[in-house]
DNA sequence: GCTGCACTGTTGAAATATCAACACAGTTGA
DNA sequence: TCAACTGTGTTGATATTTCAACAGTGCAGC
């Protein structure tokens, strides 16, 4: 078996609101219920921020009245971590296939021979690098 | 509220079994049970099946006396599907910083003033393209 | 032809996730 | 002060997910 990140355990909806939480930074719980799809009451909301707090996902400071949640890991780690696994799983390992493809993806009209040079150069990076 | 894809609204375990398909590209029930965190048995991994089916997300094709299962999105849609998704949630809409932090971690060691020319390479195919 | 084996098809129970109701606390403004 | 408002804390019902048991099917070897 291959060990999965600790993302690949969460339910629906809590992956909904980890989403909005790295989007935006942080965020109230009213915040998070206008994001959500088919959005639940705010006590709905309520129970999935606590469920997330117990995992120790996420973490809130106070602010004036309200919660506010963000979470726990640093954008940078969460960063590194989702792309790693978005490359092992969809492309092969390859992060030279995935920068690839988010080129092509961001800018359809992007000239071939763009992307070529572009691979040359991270071709030419790595032997130089290592 | 923000339009989720279809992906967003998989169960846990369904998501599992999709990342497995995806990275393998086919694989037989056995094989699937196999790599599932917690392997549940052959029965439960099949309900899964079934109700991925269900949803349009996979496809089988009989190997002899089995089946062989496979995601029904090309790997290239299901590619830019989850690049998207990524780069909205975790860079800020921006693929740039997505391919910036692709080739940090992917230890390609460049140098600054290779992932410069990288950032001009593509904001002049922007400009152009546009 | 049997028997054992390796599958698939289906059903319903058990576990978990999802959700809403309600009680309670603090703040604001009349 | 007190009523209305906006929050949080907690509990338990409902819905969904997860799972295993069991029946049925085709095939290989004796």
């Amino acid at each position: 078996m291959t060990e999965q990140p600790e993302s690949a355990a969460l339910s629906r909806r809590e992956r909904q609101v980890m989403d909005i939480l790295y989007r935006r930074a942080e965020a109230t719980v009213a915040e998070i219920m206008d994001e959500l799809p088919d959005p639940p009451t705010y006590s709905a909301v309520r129970s999935v921020l606590r469920i997330l707090g117990d995992k120790g996902l996420i973490r809130y400071k106070e602010d004036g009245p309200r919660y506010v949640y963000f979470p726990a890991k640093d954008t940078e780690e969460a960063r590194d971590d989702v792309l790693a696994h978005v490359v092992r799983t969809y492309f092969a390992g390859s992060p030279e296939q995935a920068v690839t493809a988010l080129l092509r993806m961001s800018d359809v009209d992007m000239k071939d021979a763009d992307i070529q040079r572009l691979r040359d150069t991270i071709r030419r990076a790595r032997q130089s690098g290592r």
